[in-house]
RNA sequence: GCGCCCGUAGCUCAGUUGGAUAGAGCGUUAGACUCCGACUCUAAAGGCCGCUGGUUCGAAUCCAGUCGGGCGUACCA
């Protein structure tokens, strides 16, 4: 659990902070309220390994120009028994410091005691932390924009682990309320049509057209036939219903499976309303102040917990009566409680019933006009919806094909689903691609996933790994084992590239920590793809078969823990690390 | 109308919360295998960071406008 980065980072801190506070003792530079030296890995290596801008920022404060600033700082500098080797001014102002071997050693050292857990941490250790992520209508296929939600709710909650969170993945299933009784009222309807014949049955309105309806009603007569020709029109639907949720759930979860995706709990709506927990919440807010009636259905304050909220952050009345908030119904005129309602109780249900100390929801960018009122309900349930609930928007999926979009499937005519997809592409490619930016609008381009070539970086990478993995059967083969890091002699790795992929080695953790901060985790892919081309390199300058051994060794011992971190990277974003391709 | 997200190389995108000459990959062009896996590597060309102002030592990044693209604005979920 060694940060090697921020304990460089660290040590730079201090070690300027220190020169600051010994030249303020000398009286050469000025006192000034300075905390924290900060501290960045500049771009260029050309300019360090890391690097301090104290005198940059602190020019104004101390009213000395900055190259002179950090002069001074350099002269009081003591970096014996640190982890540099050197420090020099440059540019404007900055105070570049340059690694010396010892920290080289520490990051393989790392990466040898930790084999498998190296790049976590227990940065988030204690915390209890739901990712709710899919939580597609059970009454239907799901879609392009549920396999980037599943696979970005997967890894996220993978990089929360990995940061020594207490994690659990959970499906919302919605299994209640107006979405249900048009699944039901369409499956009845198709049951009738098979009964009666298509045109003496009318099919409702707005009742879902899809095929699969057709299935699950011919699924249903050919097992049950017309036992519920005669039954009573509320326990004809509920049954129907039921048999349609029996058979799309298990198909939901063996395709999510197919993506690697295993859920912790599969949360059932319908348990919220049987429960009375939704009207125990309803009912809470109501007693509350947050309610009223009007016109026989029962409303949330929404706007008028919101302009406090957003006063509170500082905007003007002015601003907010631009929004034109509107309050939301809770309880319909009909007596039935609203998604929405329903929605509240569930995260009450999160943070109150469960204990959790905050929840991520992963969801598609177009319900982001949901995420406000969520939080707004939360907090006037004294719950800290504002603090605690994160939402996660994500833009929608373009599919394309040789750059012309896909809507349709060619082979089913129909739209494309998650496991049409896979059985198109392998899971390891759309793992890979899923995982972006999440705001950013998607391109899949099937063409592209399935090449197995320099054009899709996920080669790139297994192939790195591979070629490792070839380079120690070589080298076992040969008699050659790799050695532990007290046995290597690192005044031996010199060279530009072996330093740069130990330094790419030691940000590992670094990038870990940026995902879950950002809950960005294709921070992971890009780490990726550049510690297979820090590697690449690497291997194309250094020999190790033929060198001397010591040489040799060495560098196979900087190849293994490549090996290492490769594995664990893709490990954390649910690709297979081949060891031969 | 109002709100949210996005405009960076021909294409796909980075840019660690304001730092040094804005970076990768692909594509293009020119090179590198008698040698551990060439699914690799080296180099070149390619940019008013959508546009206009502002904030300061310093802006792709922050603020205010503005122009494009996407999404949303239900007693649907």
């Amino acid at each position: 659990m060694i940060h090697m980065i921020q304990r460089a980072e660290d040590q730079a801190a201090e070690l300027a902070m220190s020169a600051y506070r010994a030249a303020v003792a000398d009286g050469q530079l000025p006192q000034a309220d300075i905390q924290r030296a900060p501290v960045e890995i500049p771009k260029d290596p050309k300019n360090g390994d890391f690097t301090t801008t104290f005198a940059l920022a602190a020019t104004k404060a101390l009213r000395i120009p900055p190259r002179n600033v950090a002069q001074i700082l350099l002269n009081y500098l003591k970096l014996d028994g640190s982890y540099f080797a050197s420090a020099e001014i440059a540019g404007p102002g900055f105070l570049n410091f340059r690694l010396n071997k010892d920290w080289y050693r520490d990051v393989l050292a790392a990466v040898e005691s930790e084999g498998e857990a190296y790049g976590t941490s227990d940065n988030l250790k204690g915390q209890k932390i739901m990712v709710e992520f899919v939580s597609a209508n059970p009454t239907g296929p799901m879609h392009m924009g549920n396999a980037r939600g599943g696979v970005l709710g997967d890894t996220l909650a993978a990089v929360l682990q990995a940061c020594g969170a207490d994690v659990t993945r959970e499906f919302y299933v919605n299994d209640a309320g107006h979405q249900i009784d048009k699944f039901a009222q369409s499956i009845e309807a198709r049951y009738l049509q098979i009964i009666k014949g298509k045109d003496a049955v009318p099919f409702p309105e707005d009742g879902y057209q899809g095929d699969d309806i057709r299935e699950l009603a011919q699924t249903y007569y050919d097992r049950h036939g017309e036992d519920l020709l005669g039954a009573d029109v509320q326990v004809r639907r509920d049954t129907l219903a039921r048999f349609g949720l029996d058979i799309n759930l298990p198909k939901m979860k063996s395709d999510l499976e197919r993506y690697k995706i295993h859920y912790d709990q599969w949360f059932f709506e319908s348990t919220l309303h049987k429960s009375g927990f939704v009207k125990e919440t309803v009912d809470k807010l109501t007693a509350r102040g947050y309610t009223y009636e009007k016109e026989g259905a029962l409303w949330l304050k929404t706007a008028e917990i919101l302009t406090a909220l957003y006063r509170r952050a500082g905007k003007t009345d002015k601003e907010i009566e631009k929004l034109d908030l509107k309050d939301d119904v809770l309880r319909r005129a009909n007596g039935f409680y609203t998604y929405f309602a329903g929605d509240i109780a569930y995260h009450r249900n999160k943070f109150e019933i469960r204990g959790f100390d905050r929840v991520i929801n992963v969801w598609g960018a177009d319900h982001h006009g949901h995420v406000a009122r969520l939080k707004a309900a939360l907090d006037a349930l004294g719950l800290d919806g504002t603090g605690r609930l994160d939402i996660v928007l994500m833009q929608l999926v373009k599919l394309l094909r040789d750059g012309e979009v896909v809507r349709m499937s060619k082979r089913t005519g129909k739209a494309i689903s998650l496991s049409d997809l896979l059985d198109e592409v392998p899971v390891d490619a759309a793992r890979w691609f899923f995982n972006s930016k999440p705001d950013t609008q998607m391109d899949f381009d099937l063409g592209l996933a399935v090449r197995e070539d320099s054009e899709n970086p996920i080669y790139y990478v297994e192939y790195a790994h591979a070629r490792i993995c070839s380079l120690l059967r070589n080298m076992k083969s040969e008699g050659m084992a790799v050695p532990k890091v007290k046995d290597v002699d690192f005044t031996l790795l010199t060279g530009e590239t072996e330093e740069a992929l130990m330094r790419q080695i030691s940000q590992f953790c670094e990038v870990i920590r940026l995902s879950a901060r950002d809950y960005d985790p294709s921070h992971i892919n890009r780490y990726l793809v550049e510690l297979a081309g820090c590697f690449h390199r690497f291997y194309t300058v250094c020999r190790i078969k033929g060198e001397e051994a010591h040489i040799a060794q060495a560098r196979l011992k900087l190849a293994d823990c490549t090996r290492v971190v490769l594995e664990n990277g893709l490990r954390l974003i649910g690709v297979d690390a081949p060891e031969k391709m």
